[in-house]
DNA sequence: ATTATCTATCGTAATATTGCGATATACAAA
DNA sequence: TTTGTATATCGCAATATTACGATAGATAAT
């Protein structure tokens, strides 16, 4: 078929993996890195800083802004991205419970 | 082109890619969650726990095993499979390290 | 040995992801 | 207004993922 049955799942279980989907990327591991480093970033730096196409940066970016992880401010004539704390918050607390609730049963 | 150009990045963005990329599906989150509820797990519970087919969960059981986080030990004419603790542990590690390094450094 | 039961693998189809060139859009500077 | 610069989106091709039926292999019970 090719797409995950999500409604066989609960809402923790799903929003987990839409999480860890946006992670399962080398380059938006290094964005958030970099973008970290920064304190902010602009989409040429990563293309530089990352030898991928500008078409391709820019789809990274949209898939971290999709799940609420970039705020994008202008910044004079640049876009200029920076991480959303509270999401970024939210979501290690998603992680953190996960790990920690099935390290605590585990075997 | 549809294949990640993971030789862009260094061994720890790929690493955690690696390892999201696992927990990028609600069946495989489902699974650790089950198999630490019971302390183990046979596949067929996981059949009728998730609904899935048969192969489909076998699939999702190896794609745990490939990043070592499965151990399965014969019990009885069962496969009977828990998470390996050491292996879980480190990959929590990763993750932890790779959330604190950007939340303190976060705008 | 035969049967029943459970898991792994093969083959295949549907869909998603990754990547990039080309192009559109938006803004600033000249 | 025109030009330059930066980002988003479109369209496409290559590859990966998801799912499942069919089947093979392995063990336990009969």
């Amino acid at each position: 078929m090719g797409a995950s049955k999500t409604q066989l799942f609960n809402a923790e279980q799903n929003e987990i993996a839409r999480v860890a989907r946006v992670l399962a990327h080398p380059a938006r591991v290094a964005i958030l890195q970099y973008i970290s480093r920064q304190d902010a970033c602009i989409c040429s730096d990563l293309v530089e800083e990352t030898g991928l196409a500008q078409a391709t940066i820019s789809q990274h970016l949209s898939e971290l802004k999709k799940i609420g992880l970039l705020r994008g401010n202008f910044q004079g004539k640049n876009l200029c991205y920076c991480i959303d704390r509270d999401r970024w918050e939210a979501l290690q607390g998603l992680f953190r419970a996960f790990f920690t609730k099935i390290e605590s049963q585990c075997c």
